[in-house]
RNA sequence: GGGCAGGUACCCAAGUGGCUAAAAGGGGCGGGCUGUAAACCCGCUGCGGAAACGCUUCGGAGGUUCGAAUCCCCCCCUGCCCA
């Protein structure tokens, strides 16, 4: 390793807190390290939130370090409250398990699970077969309840309500990183920065019952410029899941991102050297639009692949650059019946049905408003059925706003 | 277990018998301006319907009434105080 990768981490924006900065950096420049993130699987995909702990353990594994990826299976069963403002809907085992191996084979997309310098593991397999009794006698009598209800990431739950369930989740995660102390020899956790009571509980537990000393680090919780919380849309998640966010939405929602984020975005979610970065984010005014691209395709590269990257590039040049080289092939396609588009389709049909509008009442609205096109012609009737007649060279191109777009073939 | 206060649309929050598909704000979406940006301006924002209009919604289930988010009963949930 040249270099020192804690010192790239700081420079990429990814350190929030260290527990004891000169110690961290020495351990990571000294030897390999085992480390670990946990992802607790919620959802049956992780989503762009994710990615800056997903990032820094790439940078990690690429600096010769052992990535330890904990699915949270187990701590998934109690629910962690920090930062939440209520309690989270319960989920049960079977669903969580299925989201467990979702986010578990995510992960491995970006690093690569070989058992050896990256390894999953599910922290149900020894938070399931605890006895309570046990537990709280070997654990449990380790943690302070004034201290806990002290904590920042309790201090909203103490207004509205923290119920038993959710308290015990400090201890588990606590427990999980003295287990992986123990049984990998793990000695730093990183997390998000909500996570920073929880990750130093397990520094204390360590401490106290091994009279070892081992460090934790947080993550900035990243927000958009505009305030927005990171890969949060109005439809929702900009899931890392192709199928429930296509690559090209992906690529389109680094694309569409604020010009003040462009290089604090680069430095997080691309592995670009950073010279190139700072010569990209000082681009401005219409040609910062050229380092959003850059952005894009490498993020979009990084969760979809190089294939996917290169198409849901080609596919916005179609729509936003001038028109002439129409890669049609990159945009999202439907195959209608050319019976039914013979007779003619209601446009608020049509659009909702291959999902550029989540319901008909939606579509109406946008003609009204002259936000819906076909081929680049502005509807402005609601009851004038589309047909072939509509169609161009290509089929009928159907765009929502201005740049949402996907394309109707007969078939 | 007892007392009190609450549960309204994506969020927050008005509404206390018809004029309420439900105020205001936020968010979101569309249009304009632009650079596929920000800011700003205008509009829209339950579902179906070309429209007229119809249907579903105010924690859940019943009931009163010509008519209920609004009144009554039971239940569930949350917070605070007491135990």
């Amino acid at each position: 390793m040249n270099g020192n990768i804690f010192d790239e981490l700081k420079e990429r924006g990814f350190i929030a807190q260290v527990s004891d900065e000169a110690a961290v950096r020495a351990m990571l420049g000294a030897k390999p390290v085992t480390f670990y993130i946990g992802y607790d699987g919620t959802a049956a995909s992780l989503h762009a939130g994710s990615l800056v702990p997903i990032m820094a353990m790439v940078h990690l594994r690429r600096a010769g370090h052992r990535a330890l990826a904990v699915v949270g299976n187990g701590t998934t069963m109690v629910g962690d409250p920090s930062g939440k403002t209520e309690l989270r809907k319960m989920l049960d085992e079977a669903t969580i398990r299925s989201y467990g191996a979702a986010v578990r084979a995510q992960l491995d997309r970006y690093l690569g699970f070989d058992g050896q310098g990256a390894i999953a593991v599910d922290n149900a397999d020894w938070l399931l077969p605890l006895n309570y009794i046990a537990f709280l006698r070997d654990i449990g009598r380790h943690f302070s309840v004034n201290r806990m209800l002290a904590a920042e990431a309790y201090k909203l739950r103490m207004e509205k309500g923290l119920s038993f369930i959710e308290f015990n989740y400090q201890l588990l995660q606590a427990y999980d990183y003295l287990h992986l102390f123990r049984t990998f020899g793990c000695t730093l956790q990183m997390g998000g920065d909500d996570q920073w009571g929880n990750i130093l509980a397990g520094v204390d537990l360590i401490r106290r019952v091994e009279g070892a000393e081992v460090q934790a680090m947080t993550f900035p919780l990243l927000t958009t410029s505009s305030g927005a919380k990171m890969g949060k849309t109005a439809a929702g998640a900009v899931w890392l899941e192709p199928s429930l966010f296509s690559p090209y939405d992906f690529f389109q929602y680094w694309v569409n991102c604020d010009d003040r984020d462009v290089g604090r975005f680069l430095r997080i979610y691309t592995l670009l050297p950073l010279d190139e970065i700072r010569r990209l984010e000082v681009l401005r005014d219409s040609e910062i639009n050229a380092a959003k691209r850059v952005l894009a395709f490498e993020a979009t590269k990084l969760t979809h692949g190089e294939a996917a990257a290169l198409e849901a590039r080609a596919g916005a040049a179609a729509a936003f650059g001038g028109g002439a080289e129409m890669d049609v092939a990159s945009i999202p396609t439907t195959r209608i019946p050319r019976a039914r588009l013979d007779a003619g389709i209601p446009p608020a049909e049509l659009f909702t049905e291959v999902g550029l509008t989540p319901s008909r009442g939606e579509a109406k609205r946008l003609i009204k408003q002259g936000g819906l096109y076909v081929n680049d012609r502005r509807l402005d009737a609601v009851d004038q059925p589309l047909t072939l007649a509509d169609a161009g060279p290509d089929g009928l191109l159907l765009k929502a706003g201005k740049k949402k777009i996907h394309r109707v073939v007969p078939g």
